[in-house]
DNA sequence: AATCTTGCTTATCGTACGATAAATTATCGG
DNA sequence: CCGATAATTTATCGTACGATAAGCAAGATT
């Protein structure tokens, strides 16, 4: 299979420096663990990248640290730091800003690749899973929560409530669920993804002002229990 | 470590009916899978389960089929026929009823075991992953959106249109991913699970009379695109 | 109590894995 | 062109895995 290469190489490729090949294998080793899991094998992995397993060890000390540089480049390189200033930028509507905000974020995202390897270091505890929890709440969550008291007259510079943060987690979840059932569970989907984030920002904003302002003055609305 | 079992037993346990030691293993397997994916070896497990690693292929063909057997534990075992009733009661109001479901359905598949086999053997592709998201889609959402299309005043015997079922799993993502983040990414979240559930609900309650309609009747509500 | 049956263990096979060392080939500076 | 240096391969080690075969021991049957 990787056999073609010991003599002349059939595209005699220029060589890469070392940190472009160290992306480079990064690169596919995001491709690879993605559809095989992290179990997949080294060999294996060495196959698709056209070299013999043993040099993966001369960029990387081991399978582990690997994982790890494929996780760091699949969570890092997709936020789009434009994305904060849109998120942000008050002279826009904020339901036009959330649309074009998931639409882009969903963009980036809803992938093969990106799903796969963000949910199978979830269940592996991956502290970088953890650590993109967060930042969804600081980046995206944490501003829809602030647009939405502004919109309602409260103080918005201090930090949501935690009761608040979950209501935005109910839009994010909702959104985010499409792309799971699309790319890791292939079910079949209404494929205008521009139309699935327009409806679920039309409930969220009808549903939202009544629950918001319930919530945020006073706890007094009765949660109906078995 | 599984070494006092050799001569007299401390505690003599009866022995069990084969179907009923099969049955053990199976749970307890599901156990083990949860926490350490399917890649665990069945070593590690036989000294979970307190016996020997060759003793599973007396209950098991091979691997595989210990891991279909867990499926099929796991995916079966929780749908509470009642619900299909109260879902359909139309002599309660459809929002106490979903609340009362959704309450009742979380409590069946919100923990970290079944959580954690539902979404690895999703990753793995399993056959009755994506099974199992038709039974949520006739058993749960047709059902959501014959009761909207019924309040609505619309014809509600004919099948949902895919575009109806969408707005449903907006709904069910955003009650699903709270589950997600709390036993899969251990983040933490607000833990009135009830209150996150009336939450969802409210919101959706709100927003969907006018996407509903909208969506339903005609479609000639513009999507902003970019 | 003797015998049969079956649950369970011990021993072991072949394979695939992650990782290391040594040899080999390719590239580059002079 | 040559020697140094770096990139890559070949060969191999130790281990862990899934699976199988043979033996043993505990109940059950008579």
């Amino acid at each position: 299979m990787a056999a073609a290469r010991t003599r002349s190489p059939a595209v005699p490729r220029k060589r890469q420096s070392p940190e472009a090949r160290r992306e480079e294998f990064i690169r596919k080793a995001a491709e690879f663990f993605a559809e095989e899991g992290f179990a997949g094998g080294t060999r294996e992995l060495a196959a698709k990248l056209g070299v013999t397993q043993p040099l993966l060890y001369r960029y990387f000390p081991s399978k582990e640290e690997l994982i790890q540089a494929v996780y760091r480049r699949v969570y890092l390189d997709r936020w789009n730091p434009e994305w904060d200033a849109l998120l942000a930028d008050r002279s826009r509507p904020i339901r036009e800003r959330l649309q074009k905000f998931y639409e882009a974020y969903t963009d980036a995202i809803f992938d093969r690749e990106w799903l796969r390897i963000y949910l199978a270091s979830g269940l592996a505890g991956a502290e970088i899973n953890r650590w993109y929890v967060s930042v969804v709440e600081t980046r995206i969550l944490t501003r829809i929560v602030a647009e939405f008291r502004n919109e309602a007259g409260l103080p918005a510079q201090e930090p949501p409530a935690p009761g608040e943060l979950e209501l935005a987690w109910i839009l994010q979840g909702g959104i985010f669920y499409y792309g799971v059932r699309k790319y890791i569970f292939d079910s079949p989907v209404q494929e205008d993804k521009a139309r699935v984030i327009s409806n679920a920002l039309d409930i969220f904003f009808e549903g939202i002002a009544k629950v918001f302002g319930a919530k945020t003055k006073v706890r007094t609305r009765a949660v109906r229990r078995a």
